[in-house]
DNA sequence: CTGTATCCTTAGGGATACTG
DNA sequence: CAGTATCCCTAAGGATACAG
């Protein structure tokens, strides 16, 4: 029997069951930062997910409620990958990955900025982040995290 | 090539390499809400961990700096696991796994006052919270998440 | 180009035996 | 009892072919 067979009354297990693969906060985050859409988008990713580990972390993910898929009004063949509210309620989540990240990781000096910013006042950036988000926004212009614009 | 091995500069992705694994924040939470610091107690989670997984999973959260550890004064036989302060600051995080857990889980519903509660001041709770793990103190009395104590 | 299917490989959990 | 080692098995990622 498998791990994610279990149940437990806990909502922490219950989260991990969601999105506690290595995975999905990549997508979600790929999708608050940076305004990705598209499985190619997605796919380009700087941590090079493979095509069918994709495919199948967007099926799962839309199983589970936290996406939406829709297709795309101007091309029909591409589908449109969105956050539910299910989804964009993991943006403090991710945030505090993030933060916590950040303080950790020798590599991540260039985000720290941003990150300090978001401390400064939580409750209303994640407001923000969250109206970007679901104005097709993306937090970051560039695939760089230099830049953020909120 | 695993994923594990992918860097990036990102301090999400950087989170998820420490503890993005399904058992990781399991531990954490047992230490933060049940103060619980043996192997014996890990063990008898509600999630019936493995002891093989257990054993790569303590020793794993050591060497990534997360957890300490330490021969018990009073049985030497025994070792004790507490979380360092890099441990300690995935305190906040944990609480937005269980706050976004607990919204979306149907079968924990026991545990939302103490959501609640939480939600109301948040950087107090989470020193409150701080204090009673560094103490050696549990968030909750007992096996059950209806009753806290802090 | 978007996405799925296939095949291969591997990390890691489960059960259990075992050492101290 | 604390913890590790072994063996097995499965979930899931990687590479790639390929269908729409």
């Amino acid at each position: 029997m498998k791990r994610n067979d279990r149940k437990s009354d806990c909502a922490i297990n219950y989260a991990l069951d969601m999105i506690g693969d290595p995975w999905s906060m990549l997508i979600v985050r790929d999708i608050v930062y940076f305004g990705k859409r598209t499985f190619g988008e997605f796919l380009a990713s700087q941590e090079r997910i493979a095509t069918s580990a994709l495919s199948r972390r967007l099926i799962d993910l839309e199983y589970k409620g936290i996406l939406d898929k829709t297709t795309s009004l101007e091309d029909k063949r591409k589908e449109t990958y969105t956050l539910t509210n299910k989804g964009l309620d993991l943006i403090p989540t991710m945030l505090e990955l993030a933060a916590w990240g950040a303080r950790y990781d020798a590599n991540t000096g260039a985000s720290s900025a941003w990150i300090t910013a978001v401390e400064q006042d939580k409750p209303a950036m994640i407001d923000r982040i969250r109206q970007a988000v679901r104005t097709g926004n993306a937090v970051f212009s560039e695939g760089k995290e230099a830049t953020w614009s909120l």
